[in-house]
DNA sequence: TCGCAAATCGGCCAAATCGTTCATTCTGGA
DNA sequence: TCCAGAATGAACGATTTGGCCGATTTGCGA
């Protein structure tokens, strides 16, 4: 996260809630707003305590202004249903350019004004890597933009996974990643991100790592998910045959979903799993109702 | 390695706080911080001091940018660093086999222990890959955890990144990255981090980036350095060709630094360049020279 | 080694904040 | 409708904070 964190003083935030100090103060000694102190013993709140405060309460800022905060409200996803694309489109330029602050701002204004972080960076990340690439077979941007581009994308989708609170070690296992000769990472590194936020503890393998290494780490790892992430095909013939002899291998207990751009309706007929995901949002669906079904069966034998 | 403790004035205190410089001398002088004095009367904090405060006030720092540390709290401080052997092979191990959460805390007992982040890291990392890739190639780990291993050790150096203070906006810049047909990222992020420590506003381009492409970004972004990190070569005949090219159209005005392992005796001879860095030790002493004398040229004109 | 710019010193003061108390307003039930 | 309990907002002296100042020290380059 942000390495400078702002601290605001009871008054500030008074001004900002539109009300009393004396209630700020009663709302910090009271727990409801985390709190810290300097040494004199005057409380202090960090943007984060602000944040969780806000969300836990359902409220909103009704003066951010004091704070140097944006306005959050004219950014909810209901209010301006037509800014979506104008977002988008800051947020695609501002990647192509290399701005990575700019990318960040416009990442967490979305995750503040509500959206989950899976959905803000996919909303996000995705539209703009599309729009990178069209305009890079276009000869309107440079190679090096594009790769800048997803390195910028991948810290940020990092830092999201940073701040997801720590996984529970008893939870699901769930690995997966994306096959020999597919050089994406970020694909791979959002699902992680939505299986994490979902309750699983998600590992992604990385990119480009061979099918037969999938077969390993499943044996290492005993997972009770598998993912493939598949943006690219080199080769589709060998690649239907290795898919489905790892899914062979896997067995029916080991749900197989897999995705990506590289199955279309040529390649996905061919190919034996347990469930296909065209989007994130998807993929999260199907991760939470395995979930739940796999809590039942633990409590039903 | 690193003998003497690092200190802090007050004012690098106050900054890290986020408290005012007054109110940090006062708790010293209270007795709150342990401060030490230098001959003239000048306050000192050892790093074991801060230590001792923060444990003491329950407290954590809310930018530790500015003191060079990672961000992280510091209170889980133990310190068994061992040799450096052992730490070595314990990073290793951990990186193998996924533990993320040692491998940071590893990483950041290193830097509390009075290293720079880029030495901590160029050392930790580079070895660990170095032996991992060893173990490799002999069978003894699969693909799987040597692209886990990588995007993990990535992660790290990401948040060492993220941890440095803002850049100076005036600072000379620095661009450079991994050439075409070299998919290591690793590398080039490490550079990039070494340089940003020592004050440039350096920016990767990322790994497998043609040199068409660099000159397209020197165009676009007008460098005052340019790095080249080679791990890999595909086609050393193309290589030394379009390298010299480049180094050619750069002109006098901008070194050319160029490393990595690819670049051996046979390669090196063949290649137009200003430096050669056989470390990140080296090239940071090379480019903090380059800055100043920038400095004193800007200073002079 | 010397000189100079930047950092730090100690002290001072206005403004902010502390904890507390009390009057007022809001809310839900008899 | 009335009342008790809870929350709010305002006011108080005591304490803390943050910025300012001229004098001194430090660190760096010539």
């Amino acid at each position: 996260m942000a390495s400078s964190q702002p601290q605001y003083s009871p008054k500030q935030l008074a001004e900002a809630l539109c009300v009393s100090e004396s209630s700020v103060k009663r709302w910090c000694d009271r727990g409801a707003v985390p709190t810290i102190r300097t040494l004199g013993g005057h409380r202090r709140v960090t943007l984060d305590g602000l944040h969780q405060f806000l969300k836990q309460t359902g409220r909103e800022l009704s003066n951010p202004g004091v704070l140097g905060l944006p306005n959050l409200s004219l950014l909810s996803r209901r209010h301006v249903p037509g800014s979506d694309d104008s977002v988008h489109s800051a947020f695609r330029e501002a990647l192509a350019l290399g701005m990575e602050a700019t990318c960040r701002r416009i990442l967490q204004e979305r995750i503040t004004s509500g959206w989950s972080a899976t959905e803000a960076a996919e909303k996000l990340i995705t539209d703009a890597m599309c729009g990178i690439g069209d305009a890079w077979t276009c000869d309107q941007l440079d190679i090096y933009q594009e790769r800048r581009g997803c390195d910028i994308a991948l810290r940020l989708v990092n830092e999201l996974r940073a701040s997801l609170p720590p996984i529970d070690p008893g939870a699901p296992v769930a690995i997966g990643g994306a096959p020999a000769g597919d050089p994406y990472q970020l694909p791979t590194a959002l699902v992680e991100l939505a299986l994490r936020q979902v309750g699983w503890q998600a590992m992604s393998l990385g990119n480009n790592v061979p099918l037969e290494s999938f077969q390993q780490a499943t044996h290492d790892c005993d997972p009770q998910l598998v993912w493939l992430s598949v943006s690219s095909i080199s080769d589709p013939i060998v690649f239907v045959a290795q898919v489905n002899e790892f899914a062979e291998r896997l067995g029916e207990n080991v749900p197989l979903l897999v995705g990506g751009r590289a199955l279309d309706d040529t390649i996905r007929p061919q190919l034996r799993y347990t469930a296909h995901c065209d989007s994130v949002k998807h993929l999260i669906d199907l991760a939470a109702l395995m979930k739940s079904k796999l809590k039942r069966d633990i409590a039903t034998s």
